[in-house]
DNA sequence: TTCCTTCACTGGTCTGACCACCTAATGTTT
DNA sequence: AAACATTAGGTGGTCAGACCAGTGAAGGAA
């Protein structure tokens, strides 16, 4: 049933054109419009909660969202990341995907994203959580880019926060520049404890 | 509130040592041991039935489950795979998940892992799910066979369903055999239309 | 104008009530 | 005694109504 409130509501969105940012209609105008009970709204947007498609403020109304997963992403580890061997998946699955993304924006950055790029490692503004978020902005795949999101998320929470030396920016840079996928590789190799080599 | 409600519950499961297929609490018990209304413990439980964590019967009551997303995965899909580029991602990256499965899968198979492809070879019961199925397990990482299993699910239910020439498990057959990855991937790019020849 | 009170509205929670459904104990028939 | 049918209690699903605790804007007081 909350399933299908949950159409409807998405089917008024889309009808009323609302987007982000906008307020949806009270919980219960909702529950007017749709002829179901207050109760079976408030399911169905807790739902687009957790989906992180909307945000409630309590005394204000409900407002639409369009990004960020993070309560899910809280969620689902404080359940399922109990056993090391998953913590293991992570970490490789991380490095996988992140090594994945390097060779997609090696050979996709347009010249802004590159210039953007430049702009930070000269201004020293660059760590290792923008210089990833670059690259898979970069890989031009908006879908590993929410994927790697919510492994980096997970992987933060658990291991915390990871650098790269000063230089390797640099070098990456230059690599990048000439759209040299093995030189990019070998330098992300080089820099990062791969997770490959050890024994399963 | 809920979210509270939420981490009780999961203490009481872990106290209560229950595991997977057991019963849950019916949810008017619940909300007399956690001093809290049935309504937010039906959020709690219904938030744990959107992680895929719990199952609930009508008539029956709650049971803990270990695995499947399939509710999430509607509902995310249904809100968010609306635009033409998005179905383009999942293509690709789909494509990618399977191939960086197939290299990890060559290095990783056990004896009894491909004595069970060999199997299914032979007699002719393989088909592009189950060697997908059989690849992503074979690749040793639990977190990146549930990844493919959403983007598979997903895309089915967009595109419909793949399939392979029969020579071309006989001869990946034989690349596995000898651990030649080379070999692997370059069957696997001739067998399957790489989404990265096109144009972004 | 500026400040403050007030009030309507919002989400958050609780209660009690039905409904539809399942299970298992009970009773009935063969 | 065995097979079947009935019933009663428990469970999740839904609803309506109530109250609480915040928010923001309208309206009044300084």
């Amino acid at each position: 049933m909350y399933i299908e409130t949950l159409e409807q509501i998405r089917k008024m969105i889309k009808e009323d054109g609302l987007v982000a940012g906008d307020k949806l209609p009270s919980e219960r105008e909702l529950s007017e419009r749709l002829k179901v009970g207050r109760s079976s709204v408030r399911e169905a947007l807790r739902a687009l909660e957790f989906l992180g498609l909307i945000e409630t403020r309590r005394g204000e109304g409900t407002y639409i969202k369009e990004v960020g997963n993070h309560r899910l992403i809280d969620l689902l580890g404080m359940f399922i990341l109990q056993d090391e061997r998953a913590k293991e998946d992570l970490a490789e699955t991380k490095w996988l995907i992140e090594r994945l993304c390097l060779q997609l924006a090696c050979q996709r950055w347009t010249e802004q994203e590159f210039a953007h790029l430049e702009k930070m490692i000269r201004q020293k503004t660059i760590d290792y959580e923008l210089f990833c978020k670059w690259v898979t902005a970069a890989a031009q795949n908006y879908l590993l880019e929410r994927i790697w999101r919510v492994l980096h998320d997970f992987f933060q929470t658990i291991h915390g926060i990871v650098s790269f030396p000063d230089d390797f920016y640099e070098q990456m840079l230059k690599a990048f520049a000439k759209r040299d996928v093995a030189a990019v590789i070998k330098l992300w190799e080089a820099a990062t404890q791969n997770p490959l080599s050890k024994e399963r």
